[in-house]
DNA sequence: TGATGTGTGTAATATAAATGTCATAAAAAG
DNA sequence: CTTTTTATGACATTTATATTACACACATCA
C-alpha cells in the first residue's frame, strides 16, 4: 500500500514536478496549492507525510505547520519544509514549528526522495511495530499476539488488524468506509456492512472481561474504540 | 442530495453499463460520448465528478482533462480516468494532467463505486473540526462525544447535530425553519413543530446541572442557545 | 488430488434505536 | 378568560445495527 504524500506548493510547475517525481517513486501524491486546499485535504485517511512550501503566499506555510502540530490528531504527521532560502533564521523558525526536515530549493529528485524515505523510516516503524497496551489489553504486532489480562486470545487476521487499528486510534469515530480504507486497504472493494460483521467477530472474541464495551457503536456515524465506557443505561 | 456524475465514454454499451451502475448506487448520471458533448455538459451546476475515458477518439480524453484542470472554475472537479491499458506511461501522463484516480478496464462495478466514493471522500472536506467547550459542556465532533463537567452523555444523531449547531452559534435566535435548514439540511420536508420535540429531547438529555436552561425559548421567534441565563421570571 | 479446516464477504432476518407526527397539557400574551 | 404558542408524552413508522447462516476461496495435509 503506497504512502500518501501531500504536496503543498503554490507554484504549479514545481508542484507538478514534485508530484511526478513522487509518483515515479511509488508514492501517492495529493496536491494542494494554498493553505485552504491543504487544510481541506488533511482529513482521514491522513497523508503519511506532508511536503510543505515555506513561501506560501501570506506566510501561511509556517502557520499551517504550527496548526498541524498543535492538533492532537495531525501532530504525528511528519512535515518536510521546502524552502528557497538556506537562511539560518528560517531554519530555526521552521524547526520551532515542529517540522521534521528541510529541503532547500533547488533540490534534486534523488535528494527529495531520500529525505522523504529517511523521515518515514524514522517516524513509522515505531508506530507499526511497537506493542500496545490499553486497559489490560496487550497487542504485539511482531509476535502477532493479543491478550487480555494475560489471557491470550485467538483472532483472525482481519480482526487482528481491526483491533490493531482501533488500539492505535482510540477515542475517535470511524465510519465504515474509513475502517475499510484503513484496515482492509484502499483498493479493496467490499460492502460497508461487512464491517459490522467483523466488529461482531471482534467483540465476540474480546468478550468476557467487559472489554467488548470498548468497541462502541455510534449510531449514524460508525464505531469508536474507547476506554470511557458509556454510562450504563 | 444525489451526486451528479458525468460519464464521458464513446462506446455506448460501456457508457450505459456505467450509467446503470451509478444509478443503482444512488448517483445521478449524465452521459456524453465525445469531447464536444462533454464540454457542453460541463456547465453550472457542475457535476460532482467526471468519469473520463482515456481513449476517446483523437486522444481527446487527456485534452479534456487538461483543459478542465486549467480552468479556474472546473479545476476542482475530480476526474477519474477509465483506461484499457495498465501502461505506466499513460498513468504518468494522466496524473500529469491532474487526474484524481484511475480505473483500468475491465473493472467491477464494486471497484468503480468504491473509487468514486474514495475520491469524493478525499476531495470533499470533512474539515478538521475542533472540540468546542461552552460553560462546562464539551462537544468533540471527532470522537463524537458530549460531556457536561466530564460526565459524558449520549445523544441521538439529530440531537447531537442540533447541539453542535447551537454550540457553534450561540447568543442568537433561530427560527424553527432556520434550524431545520441548518441541522436537518435544506430541502427536507418536516413539520416545524418537529423542532420542538427535538429541543425537548435535547433539553432532557442535558438536564441535571442546569444546562438545560441554555436552550432558551424565544416566544414567537424560535430558540436561542445562550450562556446568559434568563432572570428568573 | 481430494478432504478438511479456516477465514471472508454477503444476504437474510431479528433487534434496537431514532424520527416525525399527533393529541393534549401547560404557559404566555392580550 | 380567550387566544396563541410552546411543552410534553405516546405511538407508528422508518432506519440502522446486530446476529446468524451460508457459500465460496484458499491453504494444508493426507
Amino acid at each position: 500500500m503506497n504512502r500518501q504524500i501531500l504536496v503543498v506548493e503554490d507554484e504549479a510547475p514545481i508542484r507538478e514536478m514534485i508530484t511526478f517525481v513522487l509518483e515515479q517513486n511509488g508514492f501517492n501524491a495529493i496536491e494542494a496549492e494554498d493553505y485552504e486546499q491543504a487544510k481541506a485535504k488533511i482529513v482521514e485517511p491522513y497523508p503519511d507525510l506532508i511536503l510543505l512550501d515555506w513561501m506560501l503566499p501570506g506566510g501561511t506555510g509556517v502557520k499551517l505547520a504550527k496548526s498541524l502540530k498543535q492538533n492532537e490528531y495531525t501532530r504525528s504527521i511528519p512535515i518536510i519544509m521546502l524552502t528557497a532560502r538556506a537562511d539560518e533564521d528560517d531554519k530555526v523558525k521552521g524547526f520551532d514549528a515542529g517540522v521534521d526536515d528541510y529541503v532547500t530549493k533547488p533540490f534534486s529528485p534523488k535528494e527529495l526522495i531520500a529525505r522523504i524515505k529517511a523521515v518515514i523510516r524514522r517516524v513509522s516503524p515505531t508506530a507499526l511495530e511497537e506493542a500496545i497496551e490499553f486497559h489490560g489489553m496487550k497487542l504485539d504486532p511482531i509476535a502477532h499476539r493479543v491478550s487480555i489480562n494475560d489471557r491470550s486470545l485467538d483472532l483472525g487476521p482481519t480482526e487482528f488488524r481491526l483491533l490493531h487499528f482501533f488500539m492505535t486510534h482510540t477515542e475517535r469515530v470511524y465510519s465504515r468506509e474509513q475502517l475499510l480504507d484503513n484496515v482492509w486497504g484502499t483498493n479493496v472493494y467490499v460492502e460497508d456492512r461487512t464491517v459490522d460483521v467483523h466488529i461482531r467477530r471482534l467483540r465476540k472474541a474480546i468478550t468476557g472481561e467487559g472489554h467488548e464495551d470498548f468497541i462502541q457503536t455510534v449510531r449514524g456515524s460508525g464505531y469508536r474504540f474507547s476506554g470511557k465506557l458509556k454510562t450504563s443505561a
